[in-house]
DNA sequence: CAGTAG
DNA sequence: CGGCCTTACTG
DNA sequence: GCCG
């Protein structure tokens, strides 16, 4: 609680007033439906009343509804009668009538929800005429069952630089409480400034985040970017110190296949900063390098054992060419994580040979999908060209079109989208266009498993892992009533497949493929996710809860450590932040105050360190060291591929924001 | 509980 | 000594 | 194994 918000230097403005009561004269009644959640329903309460608003008792003496973006219309509508039943007043036989007749009977303007987690991230009274809700669009295309209505509007937050002139959206009767507050709210010069920009932290500055951002170089997801993609043959970074990395690694490899991951994690950092050393290690005195400061003691011992007798003990007595090696095979095998690997091994398989045969004799018993990982064992472990992910892209994107026309975007991520030459899987990411898309679309997993099925018709889909029909969530639109019962669940709508594609074609292999449907809102952050790289993600998590929030595919949140979730005792939950000022990755970085990296900068190498101190010396000689001497490196690090080559390699300009606003 | 995904 | 990313889902 |  003890936080000095006047640490970001606010520029003196003269509606520092104004902000604090922003919400003065608003009496808002929030619809039970969809995301508004009680819990949240219960932040936004406190919010608003401490914004100089109130929470109205009922719909009728409103002057504001808040609507959840991804209600649909039949569930409003249901909403809708039984509000009006109770009042005594007919209701339509129809939903979406009944909606318009009760939207005529309320006096108050209609708002998505995003409007009001726009107001509480920027403190001030954002403009609501983005955020209105067409209840009445029906009259056009009401005719048919698809009513395409589209209750919510959709160019949503992230308004971009505009005018505050034809402001003042026509306040409600009952507004009138405070006219002349409301009056130089909307052009107020310092609205203008504040609205467009989105603030670092949500505004809420405190000293420990302050540090953090002074230090934010420090995350590997910080770091200069890193190599593109090979272009020309010309500089295969091979690096000094070859037999040290390979030593190193080979213990990262020991311990990850031994599943000691923090060991691992810890071989992994040390091997890739003498990888990316500028120059080589060759006696003790550069063991005092600044590079090298953030190698412990365990470390640096094998470092002067390995410089005084040329090889490490440690190292040559990994008998695990035998045990550990073993494991390691087991464990490629898609299904199959390290407990199960030692359960095998225990019981005489070595090999992915001895699993077959043990399969065969029916002594071991495989999960389907474990079955489908030793089917494909080989196949799953050959790279996939980026020339073939583009075909199957293809193929998908064709189905896309056909069943969805243009309403759903897809975007390739994963290795293929860090520009990567060749990928492990293929993962899609798919999403609505806009808001109206969205519920015209219906439900994510409806959208997911007609896909699918799609592809499956074609024969591209020769296989489902996991996830294939995982049709147990609730569909979400013909439950008979939740009228009072607003909780929901947050389940947060997302929809995801994992399965096996084939290209029809003489040799093509079988190939690891995930597709995943998120909704608008979410979309950045999981396009932030599944883009990677994995340990790039870490990082910025990390970062993130450094500074007191959650980072995931779905959202940031403010961590608050929330106890007692069953099992797991180590939930952090928190109240959503802002999940609307998010329309592309960009921005998830810039509330972060991190610098924006490019998707091909996300190959982190370089670790993650965490934040150490306050080793400014430090800090400035290797940055010197790294940026200067490190010339061979650093320079094809920080020079992204022109134009013309992004091109070639199919890269897209980031276009997430125009698509958008429709 | 173990395993999957980036 | 405890943290080291995240979270939901499946068998 | 390293860090605070």
């Amino acid at each position: 609680m003890a936080v000095s918000k006047r640490s970001c230097g606010q520029e003196a403005s003269p509606s520092k007033a104004l902000r604090r009561d922003w919400a003065y004269g608003i009496r808002l009644f929030v619809v039970p439906l969809g995301s508004a959640t009680a819990s949240r329903r219960m932040i936004w309460d406190r919010e608003i009343k401490a914004a100089g608003g109130c929470l109205a008792d009922s719909p009728w003496s409103a002057t504001h509804m808040l609507l959840s973006p991804e209600v649909t219309p039949v569930r409003l509508g249901t909403w809708a009668e039984k509000l009006l039943e109770a009042r005594g007043r007919p209701a339509a036989n129809d939903p979406v009538t009944s909606v318009r007749i009760l939207s005529k009977s309320l006096q108050a303007t209609w708002l998505c929800t995003d409007w009001l987690i726009a107001c509480l991230a920027k403190q001030c009274r954002v403009l609501e005429e983005k955020f209105k809700c067409c209840l009445d669009a029906s009259t056009e295309t009401l005719d048919h069952e698809d009513r395409d209505c589209h209750f919510i509007a959709d160019g949503p937050a992230v308004a971009k630089p505009q005018k505050t002139e034809g402001s003042s959206p026509a306040l409600p009767a009952s507004a009138t409480a405070s006219p002349a507050r409301t009056e130089a709210e909307s052009d107020d010069s310092d609205v203008e400034e504040v609205l467009p920009k989105l603030r670092v932290f949500g505004g809420e500055m405190t000293p420990k985040r302050a540090n953090l951002l002074r230090n934010r170089e420090k995350f590997a997801c910080q770091r200069g970017g890193q190599d593109p993609p090979k272009t020309s043959g010309s500089s295969p970074p091979k690096s000094r110190n070859e037999k040290l990395v390979s030593m190193f690694s080979r213990l990262q490899q020991h311990y990850e296949s031994l599943g000691d991951g923090w060991r691992e994690r810890s071989y992994r950092l040390t091997a890739s900063i003498l990888r990316g050393l500028p120059f080589e290690v060759t006696s003790e005195e550069d063991l005092d390098r600044s590079e090298l400061r953030r190698l412990g003691k365990k470390t640096r011992d094998k470092l002067k054992e390995f410089l005084n007798t040329g090889s490490i003990g440690r190292v040559d007595g990994l008998h695990m060419d035998e045990h550990a090696k073993a494991l390691a095979e087991l464990q490629g095998i898609w299904g199959v994580g390290l407990t199960t690997a030692r359960r095998w091994l225990g019981s005489g398989c070595r090999t992915v040979t001895d699993v077959r045969s043990q399969v065969q004799d029916g002594t071991l018993r495989l999960s389907a999908d474990q079955l489908i990982g030793l089917q494909f064992f080989e196949e799953f472990a050959q790279r996939i060209p980026r020339i073939e992910v583009d075909e199957i892209i293809q193929v998908v994107q064709a189905a896309v079109s056909r069943r969805f026309g243009n309403r759903l975007r897809m975007e390739a991520c994963g290795s293929f989208r860090r520009g990567k030459a060749s990928c492990g899987d293929v993962d899609l990411l798919l999403c609505a266009r806009s808001a109206k898309d969205e519920l015209a679309l219906g439900s994510t997993h409806d959208v997911l498993s007609s896909l699918v099925a799609d592809l499956h018709g074609q024969g591209f889909i020769t296989h489902d892992l996991k996830g294939g029909n995982q049709s147990h969530r609730r569909p979400g639109g013909h439950v008979g009533q939740d009228v009072n019962d607003g909780e929901e669940q947050q389940s947060s709508t997302a929809a995801t497949y994992f399965g096996v594609c084939q290209l029809a074609r003489v040799g093509s292999l079988h190939r690891r493929i995930d597709i995943k449907v998120y909704p608008v809102l979410e979309f950045p952050f999981a396009l932030l996710s599944f883009t990677g790289s994995g340990p790039f993600n870490r990082s910025m998590r990390l970062y993130a809860r450094r500074a007191g929030f959650s980072l995931s595919d779905h959202s940031i949140c403010r961590a608050a450590h929330a106890r007692g979730n069953g099992r797991g005792e180590r939930i952090w939950t928190g109240p959503p932040i802002a999940a609307m000022q998010f329309a592309s990755e960009r921005d998830i970085f810039e509330f972060l105050g991190l610098a924006y990296r490019e998707p091909w900068q996300r190959e982190v190498d370089a670790s993650w360190l965490a934040e150490t101190g306050t080793d400014k010396q430090a800090a400035k000689q290797a940055t010197a060291a790294t940026t200067g001497l490190a010339a061979d490196v650093s320079s094809q690090a920080s020079s992204p591929p022109a134009k013309a080559e992004r091109e070639a390699l199919g890269w897209k300009d980031e276009d997430e924001v125009q698509s958008l606003s429709d």
